[in-house]
DNA sequence: ACGTAATTTGACCGGGTGGTCAAATTAAAC
DNA sequence: GTTTAATTTGACCACCCGGTCAAATTACGT
Protein backbone atom coordinates (compact mmCIF):
# COMPACT_ATOMS: atom_id res chain seq x y z
CA UNK A 1 0.00 0.00 0.00
CA UNK A 2 1.31 3.13 -1.15
CA UNK A 3 1.83 5.68 2.08
CA UNK A 4 -0.40 8.52 0.54
CA UNK A 5 -3.32 5.78 0.71
CA UNK A 6 -2.82 4.87 4.53
CA UNK A 7 -3.14 8.79 5.34
CA UNK A 8 -6.37 9.48 6.59
CA UNK A 9 -9.09 10.98 3.81
CA UNK A 10 -8.65 14.26 5.50
CA UNK A 11 -5.04 15.15 5.20
CA UNK A 12 -5.13 13.25 1.60
CA UNK A 13 -8.36 15.81 0.78
CA UNK A 14 -5.96 18.80 1.96
CA UNK A 15 -2.76 17.54 -0.19
CA UNK A 16 -5.10 17.00 -3.53
CA UNK A 17 -7.05 20.09 -2.76
CA UNK A 18 -3.72 22.31 -2.66
CA UNK A 19 -2.14 20.63 -5.37
CA UNK A 20 -5.17 21.26 -7.88
CA UNK A 21 -5.23 24.65 -7.23
CA UNK A 22 -1.54 24.76 -7.59
CA UNK A 23 -1.62 23.36 -10.92
CA UNK A 24 -4.87 24.85 -11.78
CA UNK A 25 -2.89 28.35 -11.17
CA UNK A 26 -0.03 28.24 -12.95
CA UNK A 27 1.28 25.50 -15.48
CA UNK A 28 3.58 22.40 -14.60
CA UNK A 29 7.00 24.16 -14.75
CA UNK A 30 6.21 27.45 -12.77
CA UNK A 31 3.80 25.38 -10.54
CA UNK A 32 5.61 24.80 -7.17
CA UNK A 33 6.06 21.87 -4.93
CA UNK A 34 7.23 24.66 -2.26
CA UNK A 35 3.66 26.16 -2.79
CA UNK A 36 1.98 22.76 -2.66
CA UNK A 37 3.17 21.95 0.81
CA UNK A 38 2.28 25.44 1.77
CA UNK A 39 -0.83 25.38 0.92
CA UNK A 40 -1.67 22.19 1.54
CA UNK A 41 0.25 23.05 5.84
CA UNK A 42 2.85 19.61 5.56
CA UNK A 43 6.31 19.45 5.77
CA UNK A 44 7.92 19.35 2.31
CA UNK A 45 9.65 15.69 2.83
CA UNK A 46 6.30 14.64 3.72
CA UNK A 47 4.87 15.54 0.41
CA UNK A 48 8.06 13.47 -1.19
CA UNK A 49 7.56 10.78 0.64
CA UNK A 50 3.96 10.46 -0.78
CA UNK A 51 4.94 11.67 -4.33
CA UNK A 52 8.31 10.87 -5.05
CA UNK A 53 8.49 13.72 -8.10
CA UNK A 54 6.80 16.37 -8.84
CA UNK A 55 5.68 14.16 -11.77
CA UNK A 56 4.18 11.78 -10.21
CA UNK A 57 2.30 13.69 -8.42
CA UNK A 58 0.96 15.79 -11.31
CA UNK A 59 -0.12 12.37 -12.42
CA UNK A 60 -2.03 11.69 -9.83
CA UNK A 61 -4.69 15.10 -10.19
CA UNK A 62 -4.85 14.80 -14.13
CA UNK A 63 -5.87 11.25 -13.88
CA UNK A 64 -8.64 12.73 -10.89
CA UNK A 65 -9.10 15.37 -13.37
CA UNK A 66 -9.34 12.97 -16.53
CA UNK A 67 -11.65 10.63 -14.56
CA UNK A 68 -14.35 13.46 -13.56
CA UNK A 69 -14.60 14.21 -17.04
CA UNK A 70 -14.92 10.96 -18.15
CA UNK A 71 -18.21 10.06 -15.69
CA UNK A 72 -19.11 13.69 -17.08
CA UNK A 73 -19.15 12.14 -20.38
CA UNK A 74 -20.12 8.70 -20.01
CA UNK A 75 -23.39 9.88 -18.36
CA UNK A 76 -24.60 12.81 -20.80
CA UNK A 77 -23.60 9.84 -23.67
CA UNK A 78 -26.36 7.39 -21.96
CA UNK A 79 -28.77 9.46 -21.26
CA UNK A 80 -29.26 10.87 -24.23
CA UNK A 81 -28.73 7.79 -26.26
CA UNK A 82 -32.17 7.44 -27.96
CA UNK A 83 -32.68 11.34 -28.74
CA UNK A 84 -31.68 12.76 -32.30
CA UNK A 85 -28.61 14.22 -33.09
CA UNK A 86 -28.58 17.94 -32.19
CA UNK A 87 -30.47 17.33 -28.73
CA UNK A 88 -27.67 15.55 -27.71
CA UNK A 89 -25.58 17.82 -29.07
CA UNK A 90 -27.36 20.43 -26.84
CA UNK A 91 -26.85 18.00 -23.78
CA UNK A 92 -22.81 17.44 -24.26
CA UNK A 93 -22.40 21.30 -24.48
CA UNK A 94 -24.70 21.29 -21.31
CA UNK A 95 -22.87 19.09 -19.62
CA UNK A 96 -19.27 20.77 -20.52
CA UNK A 97 -20.59 24.04 -19.13
CA UNK A 98 -21.73 21.74 -16.14
CA UNK A 99 -18.60 20.77 -15.47
CA UNK A 100 -16.82 23.48 -15.75
CA UNK A 101 -19.25 25.54 -12.87
CA UNK A 102 -18.66 22.78 -10.51
CA UNK A 103 -15.25 22.28 -11.28
CA UNK A 104 -13.25 25.42 -12.38
CA UNK A 105 -10.05 24.13 -11.22
CA UNK A 106 -10.24 20.75 -12.76
CA UNK A 107 -11.20 22.22 -16.72
CA UNK A 108 -8.34 24.67 -16.09
CA UNK A 109 -5.65 21.85 -15.76
CA UNK A 110 -7.64 19.90 -18.18
CA UNK A 111 -7.48 23.05 -20.69
CA UNK A 112 -3.76 23.76 -19.92
CA UNK A 113 -2.79 20.13 -20.79
CA UNK A 114 -4.45 20.22 -24.15
CA UNK A 115 -3.31 23.56 -25.36
CA UNK A 116 0.28 23.88 -23.80
CA UNK A 117 3.01 21.78 -23.95
CA UNK A 118 5.27 21.63 -20.90
CA UNK A 119 3.14 18.93 -19.29
CA UNK A 120 5.36 16.02 -18.75
CA UNK A 121 3.96 13.36 -21.27
CA UNK A 122 2.23 15.30 -23.14
CA UNK A 123 1.87 13.60 -26.75
CA UNK A 124 1.33 10.63 -24.70
CA UNK A 125 -1.58 11.93 -22.85
CA UNK A 126 -3.33 14.24 -25.41
CA UNK A 127 -3.22 10.96 -28.05
CA UNK A 128 -5.03 9.08 -25.07
CA UNK A 129 -7.31 12.27 -25.17
CA UNK A 130 -7.45 12.41 -28.89
CA UNK A 131 -8.61 8.95 -28.81
CA UNK A 132 -11.11 9.17 -26.61
CA UNK A 133 -12.86 12.13 -28.02
CA UNK A 134 -12.85 10.26 -31.41
CA UNK A 135 -14.91 7.38 -29.89
CA UNK A 136 -16.90 9.22 -27.86
CA UNK A 137 -17.98 11.92 -31.00
CA UNK A 138 -17.20 9.47 -33.36
CA UNK A 139 -19.88 7.16 -31.65
CA UNK A 140 -22.89 10.16 -31.32
CA UNK A 141 -21.95 10.88 -35.13
CA UNK A 142 -22.48 6.86 -35.72
CA UNK A 143 -25.58 6.92 -34.29
CA UNK A 144 -27.08 9.93 -35.85
CA UNK A 145 -26.17 8.17 -39.42
CA UNK A 146 -27.46 5.32 -38.62
CA UNK A 147 -30.80 7.07 -38.28
CA UNK A 148 -30.32 9.29 -41.46
CA UNK A 149 -30.12 12.57 -39.35
CA UNK A 150 -26.62 12.72 -41.12
CA UNK A 151 -25.87 12.30 -44.61
CA UNK A 152 -24.07 8.91 -45.14
CA UNK A 153 -21.53 9.43 -47.33
CA UNK A 154 -19.18 11.56 -44.49
CA UNK A 155 -15.78 11.56 -43.57
CA UNK A 156 -16.45 10.23 -40.07
CA UNK A 157 -13.34 11.56 -38.93
CA UNK A 158 -13.32 14.84 -40.29
CA UNK A 159 -16.70 15.52 -38.67
CA UNK A 160 -15.60 14.34 -35.22
CA UNK A 161 -12.31 16.77 -36.14
CA UNK A 162 -15.10 20.01 -36.62
CA UNK A 163 -17.32 19.48 -34.01
CA UNK A 164 -14.40 18.73 -31.31
CA UNK A 165 -12.96 22.02 -32.74
CA UNK A 166 -16.37 23.91 -31.87
CA UNK A 167 -17.25 22.52 -28.63
CA UNK A 168 -13.88 22.36 -27.45
CA UNK A 169 -13.10 26.16 -28.39
CA UNK A 170 -16.56 26.83 -27.23
CA UNK A 171 -16.01 25.54 -23.46
CA UNK A 172 -12.87 26.92 -23.17
CA UNK A 173 -14.01 30.49 -23.98
CA UNK A 174 -16.77 29.90 -21.32
CA UNK A 175 -14.61 29.00 -19.06
CA UNK A 176 -12.49 31.88 -19.62
CA UNK A 177 -15.38 33.57 -19.55
CA UNK A 178 -16.38 32.25 -16.10
CA UNK A 179 -13.39 32.77 -14.59
CA UNK A 180 -13.54 36.67 -15.53
CA UNK A 181 -16.97 36.40 -13.73
CA UNK A 182 -18.02 37.74 -17.50
CA UNK A 183 -20.29 34.41 -18.32
CA UNK A 184 -22.85 36.18 -18.60
CA UNK A 185 -22.12 37.04 -22.12
CA UNK A 186 -22.48 33.70 -22.98
CA UNK A 187 -26.45 33.16 -23.73
CA UNK A 188 -26.31 29.31 -23.45
CA UNK A 189 -29.46 28.59 -25.23
CA UNK A 190 -27.98 30.90 -28.31
CA UNK A 191 -24.95 28.90 -28.60
CA UNK A 192 -26.57 25.39 -28.20
CA UNK A 193 -29.09 26.52 -31.38
CA UNK A 194 -26.14 28.02 -33.30
CA UNK A 195 -23.75 25.09 -32.51
CA UNK A 196 -26.81 22.19 -33.54
CA UNK A 197 -27.73 24.60 -36.71
CA UNK A 198 -23.95 24.58 -37.69
CA UNK A 199 -23.41 21.22 -38.03
CA UNK A 200 -27.33 20.30 -39.53
CA UNK A 201 -27.55 23.11 -41.87
CA UNK A 202 -24.27 24.90 -42.50
CA UNK A 203 -24.21 28.75 -42.54
CA UNK A 204 -26.17 29.38 -46.00
CA UNK B 1 17.83 55.83 -31.39
CA UNK B 2 17.47 52.73 -28.99
CA UNK B 3 21.36 51.05 -28.43
CA UNK B 4 19.62 47.42 -30.49
CA UNK B 5 18.40 49.68 -33.46
CA UNK B 6 22.39 51.09 -33.81
CA UNK B 7 23.82 47.71 -34.13
CA UNK B 8 24.87 46.14 -36.78
CA UNK B 9 22.22 44.15 -38.80
CA UNK B 10 23.85 41.02 -39.02
CA UNK B 11 23.85 41.04 -34.92
CA UNK B 12 20.67 42.59 -34.33
CA UNK B 13 19.26 39.02 -37.03
CA UNK B 14 21.65 36.86 -34.64
CA UNK B 15 19.72 38.17 -31.54
CA UNK B 16 16.60 37.87 -32.84
CA UNK B 17 16.59 34.67 -34.12
CA UNK B 18 18.30 33.11 -30.92
CA UNK B 19 15.43 34.88 -29.06
CA UNK B 20 12.65 33.33 -31.65
CA UNK B 21 14.50 29.87 -30.87
CA UNK B 22 14.15 30.29 -27.45
CA UNK B 23 10.30 31.79 -27.10
CA UNK B 24 9.50 29.14 -29.58
CA UNK B 25 10.72 26.00 -27.51
CA UNK B 26 9.85 26.97 -24.22
CA UNK B 27 6.98 29.20 -22.57
CA UNK B 28 7.63 32.85 -21.67
CA UNK B 29 8.06 31.71 -17.86
CA UNK B 30 10.61 29.21 -18.96
CA UNK B 31 12.13 30.99 -22.15
CA UNK B 32 15.81 31.63 -20.27
CA UNK B 33 17.61 34.90 -21.37
CA UNK B 34 20.73 33.10 -20.19
CA UNK B 35 20.27 30.70 -22.84
CA UNK B 36 19.29 33.65 -25.29
CA UNK B 37 22.59 35.19 -24.77
CA UNK B 38 24.06 31.94 -25.06
CA UNK B 39 22.61 31.08 -28.50
CA UNK B 40 23.31 34.64 -29.68
CA UNK B 41 26.68 34.45 -28.42
CA UNK B 42 26.96 37.92 -26.59
CA UNK B 43 27.16 38.43 -23.27
CA UNK B 44 24.18 39.24 -21.00
CA UNK B 45 24.82 42.25 -20.01
CA UNK B 46 24.80 43.63 -23.45
CA UNK B 47 21.18 41.80 -23.99
CA UNK B 48 19.98 43.79 -21.00
CA UNK B 49 21.89 46.66 -22.18
CA UNK B 50 19.60 46.07 -25.81
CA UNK B 51 15.77 44.89 -23.66
CA UNK B 52 15.81 46.26 -20.21
CA UNK B 53 13.72 42.98 -19.26
CA UNK B 54 12.72 40.16 -20.48
CA UNK B 55 9.32 41.03 -21.16
CA UNK B 56 10.60 43.90 -23.10
CA UNK B 57 12.29 41.53 -25.20
CA UNK B 58 8.88 39.23 -25.63
CA UNK B 59 7.11 42.37 -26.88
CA UNK B 60 9.79 42.66 -29.49
CA UNK B 61 9.90 39.32 -30.57
CA UNK B 62 5.76 39.46 -30.42
CA UNK B 63 5.29 42.32 -33.01
CA UNK B 64 7.75 40.55 -35.49
CA UNK B 65 5.27 37.73 -35.28
CA UNK B 66 2.47 39.99 -35.22
CA UNK B 67 3.98 41.42 -38.10
CA UNK B 68 3.97 38.73 -40.49
CA UNK B 69 0.71 37.47 -39.62
CA UNK B 70 -0.75 40.39 -40.20
CA UNK B 71 0.43 40.48 -43.62
CA UNK B 72 -0.11 37.22 -44.89
CA UNK B 73 -3.84 37.85 -43.67
CA UNK B 74 -3.92 41.13 -45.69
CA UNK B 75 -2.42 39.67 -48.57
CA UNK B 76 -4.68 36.86 -48.86
CA UNK B 77 -7.68 38.86 -48.10
CA UNK B 78 -6.80 41.24 -50.47
CA UNK B 79 -6.30 38.97 -53.69
CA UNK B 80 -9.45 37.06 -53.00
CA UNK B 81 -11.83 39.67 -52.70
CA UNK B 82 -13.69 39.15 -56.02
CA UNK B 83 -13.67 35.93 -55.09
CA UNK B 84 -17.08 33.99 -53.81
CA UNK B 85 -16.96 32.37 -50.30
CA UNK B 86 -15.78 29.07 -50.15
CA UNK B 87 -12.49 30.10 -52.77
CA UNK B 88 -11.77 32.60 -50.16
CA UNK B 89 -11.88 30.20 -47.33
CA UNK B 90 -9.70 27.87 -49.01
CA UNK B 91 -6.94 30.59 -50.08
CA UNK B 92 -7.21 31.22 -46.41
CA UNK B 93 -6.35 27.68 -45.36
CA UNK B 94 -3.48 27.64 -47.83
CA UNK B 95 -2.08 30.72 -46.52
CA UNK B 96 -2.13 29.83 -43.14
CA UNK B 97 -0.40 26.13 -44.14
CA UNK B 98 2.09 28.60 -46.03
CA UNK B 99 3.08 30.74 -43.42
CA UNK B 100 3.37 27.83 -40.61
CA UNK B 101 5.83 26.21 -43.15
CA UNK B 102 7.85 29.03 -44.22
CA UNK B 103 7.90 30.20 -40.01
CA UNK B 104 6.97 27.64 -38.14
CA UNK B 105 9.11 29.09 -35.03
CA UNK B 106 6.94 32.31 -35.56
CA UNK B 107 3.57 29.88 -35.54
CA UNK B 108 4.61 28.33 -32.21
CA UNK B 109 4.77 31.51 -30.68
CA UNK B 110 1.34 32.61 -32.07
CA UNK B 111 -0.41 29.64 -30.62
CA UNK B 112 1.91 29.38 -27.35
CA UNK B 113 0.50 33.05 -26.98
CA UNK B 114 -3.14 32.13 -27.67
CA UNK B 115 -3.49 28.92 -25.78
CA UNK B 116 -1.43 29.36 -22.71
CA UNK B 117 -1.50 32.29 -20.13
CA UNK B 118 1.67 33.02 -18.97
CA UNK B 119 3.00 35.32 -21.94
CA UNK B 120 3.14 38.88 -19.90
CA UNK B 121 0.43 41.18 -20.56
CA UNK B 122 -2.12 38.00 -22.43
CA UNK B 123 -5.25 39.40 -21.84
CA UNK B 124 -4.59 42.82 -23.99
CA UNK B 125 -2.95 40.75 -26.31
CA UNK B 126 -5.82 38.25 -26.90
CA UNK B 127 -8.15 40.77 -26.86
CA UNK B 128 -6.40 42.50 -29.54
CA UNK B 129 -5.88 39.22 -31.29
CA UNK B 130 -9.38 38.47 -31.50
CA UNK B 131 -10.84 42.11 -32.61
CA UNK B 132 -8.64 41.33 -35.16
CA UNK B 133 -10.10 38.06 -36.17
CA UNK B 134 -13.35 39.24 -35.89
CA UNK B 135 -12.77 41.91 -38.08
CA UNK B 136 -10.99 39.98 -40.23
CA UNK B 137 -13.11 36.69 -40.82
CA UNK B 138 -16.27 39.19 -40.15
CA UNK B 139 -15.42 41.17 -42.91
CA UNK B 140 -15.25 37.92 -45.55
CA UNK B 141 -18.30 36.61 -43.54
CA UNK B 142 -20.24 40.10 -44.81
CA UNK B 143 -18.95 39.96 -48.27
CA UNK B 144 -20.55 36.58 -48.53
CA UNK B 145 -23.46 37.77 -47.25
CA UNK B 146 -24.00 40.81 -49.44
CA UNK B 147 -23.29 38.33 -52.26
CA UNK B 148 -26.31 35.88 -50.98
CA UNK B 149 -23.69 33.24 -50.89
CA UNK B 150 -24.21 32.65 -46.93
CA UNK B 151 -27.74 33.63 -44.99
CA UNK B 152 -28.48 36.91 -44.80
CA UNK B 153 -30.07 36.05 -41.05
CA UNK B 154 -26.94 34.56 -39.80
CA UNK B 155 -25.80 35.86 -36.30
CA UNK B 156 -22.57 37.07 -37.52
CA UNK B 157 -20.33 37.54 -34.24
CA UNK B 158 -21.33 33.65 -33.88
CA UNK B 159 -20.52 32.32 -37.16
CA UNK B 160 -17.22 34.50 -37.06
CA UNK B 161 -16.80 32.65 -33.70
CA UNK B 162 -16.94 28.77 -35.72
CA UNK B 163 -15.17 29.81 -38.80
CA UNK B 164 -12.16 31.04 -36.33
CA UNK B 165 -12.63 27.75 -34.03
CA UNK B 166 -12.44 25.21 -36.81
CA UNK B 167 -9.71 27.51 -38.92
CA UNK B 168 -7.30 28.05 -36.00
CA UNK B 169 -8.22 24.41 -34.64
CA UNK B 170 -7.15 23.58 -37.87
CA UNK B 171 -3.84 24.97 -38.33
CA UNK B 172 -2.63 23.97 -34.75
CA UNK B 173 -3.07 20.69 -35.39
CA UNK B 174 -1.24 21.28 -38.94
CA UNK B 175 1.52 23.08 -37.18
CA UNK B 176 1.97 20.37 -34.30
CA UNK B 177 1.71 17.44 -37.12
CA UNK B 178 4.45 19.36 -39.13
CA UNK B 179 6.76 19.73 -36.15
CA UNK B 180 6.58 15.48 -35.45
CA UNK B 181 7.75 15.06 -39.56
CA UNK B 182 3.96 14.17 -39.66
CA UNK B 183 2.05 16.34 -42.28
CA UNK B 184 1.64 14.10 -45.06
CA UNK B 185 -1.56 12.68 -43.00
CA UNK B 186 -3.23 16.12 -43.75
CA UNK B 187 -4.82 15.67 -47.46
CA UNK B 188 -4.86 19.54 -47.56
CA UNK B 189 -7.62 19.39 -50.56
CA UNK B 190 -9.89 16.91 -48.96
CA UNK B 191 -9.74 19.38 -45.34
CA UNK B 192 -10.41 22.44 -47.22
CA UNK B 193 -12.81 20.16 -49.38
CA UNK B 194 -14.15 19.33 -46.04
CA UNK B 195 -14.12 22.91 -43.94
CA UNK B 196 -16.04 24.93 -46.81
CA UNK B 197 -18.40 22.39 -47.10
CA UNK B 198 -18.84 22.35 -43.41
CA UNK B 199 -19.82 25.93 -43.18
CA UNK B 200 -21.94 25.97 -46.45
CA UNK B 201 -24.16 22.88 -46.28
CA UNK B 202 -23.46 21.58 -42.63
CA UNK B 203 -23.02 17.52 -41.82
CA UNK B 204 -26.53 16.68 -43.27
C1' DA C 1 48.33 60.04 -30.51
C1' DC C 2 45.45 61.04 -26.96
C1' DG C 3 41.27 61.51 -24.08
C1' DT C 4 36.65 60.68 -23.63
C1' DA C 5 32.39 58.60 -24.34
C1' DA C 6 29.90 54.48 -25.59
C1' DT C 7 29.71 49.71 -25.58
C1' DT C 8 30.65 45.08 -23.94
C1' DT C 9 31.70 41.93 -20.50
C1' DG C 10 30.95 38.28 -16.92
C1' DA C 11 31.27 37.81 -11.99
C1' DC C 12 27.98 38.53 -8.76
C1' DC C 13 23.32 39.16 -6.18
C1' DG C 14 19.04 37.70 -3.95
C1' DG C 15 15.71 34.52 -4.61
C1' DG C 16 13.33 30.38 -6.12
C1' DT C 17 13.55 25.49 -7.77
C1' DG C 18 13.03 20.09 -7.18
C1' DG C 19 14.80 16.98 -4.33
C1' DT C 20 17.47 14.81 -0.04
C1' DC C 21 18.29 13.07 4.50
C1' DA C 22 19.67 12.88 9.40
C1' DA C 23 17.25 13.79 13.24
C1' DA C 24 12.88 14.24 15.80
C1' DT C 25 8.36 12.62 16.52
C1' DT C 26 4.67 9.34 16.56
C1' DA C 27 2.72 4.65 16.20
C1' DA C 28 3.02 -0.29 16.80
C1' DA C 29 4.54 -4.53 18.94
C1' DC C 30 5.64 -7.04 22.80
C1' DG D 1 7.10 0.39 29.80
C1' DT D 2 10.45 -0.46 26.42
C1' DT D 3 12.01 -1.31 21.96
C1' DT D 4 11.44 -1.04 17.27
C1' DA D 5 9.50 0.58 13.09
C1' DA D 6 7.15 4.08 10.42
C1' DT D 7 6.25 8.68 9.66
C1' DT D 8 7.15 13.63 9.72
C1' DT D 9 10.10 17.42 9.67
C1' DG D 10 12.77 21.44 7.78
C1' DA D 11 17.49 22.71 7.09
C1' DC D 12 20.25 21.94 3.38
C1' DC D 13 22.07 20.93 -1.55
C1' DA D 14 23.24 22.07 -6.28
C1' DC D 15 21.33 24.50 -9.82
C1' DC D 16 19.06 28.03 -12.41
C1' DC D 17 16.69 32.39 -12.73
C1' DG D 18 16.29 37.71 -14.10
C1' DG D 19 18.83 41.49 -13.38
C1' DT D 20 23.06 44.63 -11.94
C1' DC D 21 27.31 47.04 -12.31
C1' DA D 22 32.28 48.06 -11.92
C1' DA D 23 35.80 47.20 -14.85
C1' DA D 24 37.63 46.16 -19.46
C1' DT D 25 37.32 47.02 -24.25
C1' DT D 26 36.22 49.48 -28.38
C1' DA D 27 35.00 53.60 -31.09
C1' DC D 28 35.29 58.29 -31.96
C1' DG D 29 36.39 63.33 -32.05
C1' DT D 30 40.19 66.21 -32.29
Amino acid sequence: MKPFEKLPIEKQARIVNASISEFAERDYETASMNKVVERAGIAKGSLFNYFKTKSSLYFHIYHLALGEVKAYLRKVRDETADLPFDVRLAKIVDSGVQFITEHPRLARIYFRLIYSDDSPNRKKIVDELQSMSDEYLGGIIQDAMDRNELDAQLDKSQSVFFLDAVLTRFLKDYHEALELGDQDRFDREQWVIGITKLFSKGLS
